[in-house]
DNA sequence: AATGAAACAGTATCGAA
DNA sequence: TTCGATACTGTTTCATT
């Protein structure tokens, strides 16, 4: 992982449609070199899938929420539970007065209340509390620090 | 947007490396056909666009934090402010007792502060509180409801 | 809006440096 | 690891239904 690597990454992120050629020439790099680079960025798992991000509007999930999960157990091992409902986008165990934090999506704030009823099946769960979001600023996908603006006020860079 | 649209945006965001001859065998169309229903999607931006999903640690972002932002002011215009900072992968506003709601990854939680260091330096922003997230049961594109059978009628199935 | 075929472009591979 | 060349595979276009 150096900063061509980085740098693939970021351009692949911002559009992963481009051709090998045409990504070499931005970098400074062979079709071949380059195709072999990222090759081995998938073989290692750096990137992990190829996929398109989808305008949650056009397929009607007009209802964005962050839920926190309070447990009378440890919840540890419920992930699968919450994958099992697909309109749980995101999963994770937090630190604080909440045990788990989840990101869900649904087409209306009635569909929103069946998942938190689904949600409150799960075992150990003793309470939810749900936060509506009303705009979002942006979604971007993971940071890789391969040629973002740099504001030089950072404590740590790489 | 009919059913085989959404089953082109399923089959599509687990992923997008897939040929068009491939998908199509999948969904009973021709290669062409499915270059143009796919074409289309892209044109109404249905599909934002096509992108790669980097694994965190490999950049090293060991650090993620969910960070809920209280604000003096009306901030329905600092979109711009957050997005500045890229460590910041999502900024929405929320309804309830905080006004913006963030995603946050960084390489440690010293970097965290600086981050919320220069989210406090936002006009309008009084005070923040971050909640770092401990595991990631999972993280996965916006659901389209592609695969599952789905009329469209009730809060939801599965 | 879909098909099948043809022309074109890009990918994947390989020997050499 | 890279490059350059090549064979191959997939994309894109188009006339047709």
């Amino acid at each position: 992982m150096d900063d061509v690597d980085r740098g693939l990454l970021a351009l692949l992120q911002a559009d992963a449609t481009r051709t090998y050629a045409d990504l070499g020439r931005e970098i400074g790099l062979s079709a071949g070199a380059t195709h072999e680079r990222v090759r081995k960025l998938r073989a290692a798992g750096v990137i992990r899938r190829t996929t398109v991000d989808i305008d949650p509007a056009a397929v009607d999930l007009d209802v964005l929420a962050f839920v926190t999960v309070d447990s009378v157990a440890w919840i540890g091992d419920s992930g699968p539970a919450f994958a099992a409902i697909t309109e749980i986008q995101e999963a994770h165990v937090v630190a604080g007065a909440a045990s788990v934090l989840l990101k869900v999506r649904t087409t209306s704030t009635g569909a929103l209340q069946d998942v938190l009823r689904r949600i409150h099946a799960i075992a150990g769960v003793s309470s939810t509390q749900a936060t509506i979001a009303l705009d979002t600023f942006f979604e971007r996908p993971t940071p890789t620090g391969g040629t973002p603006a740099h504001d030089g006020t950072g404590p740590d860079e790489r």
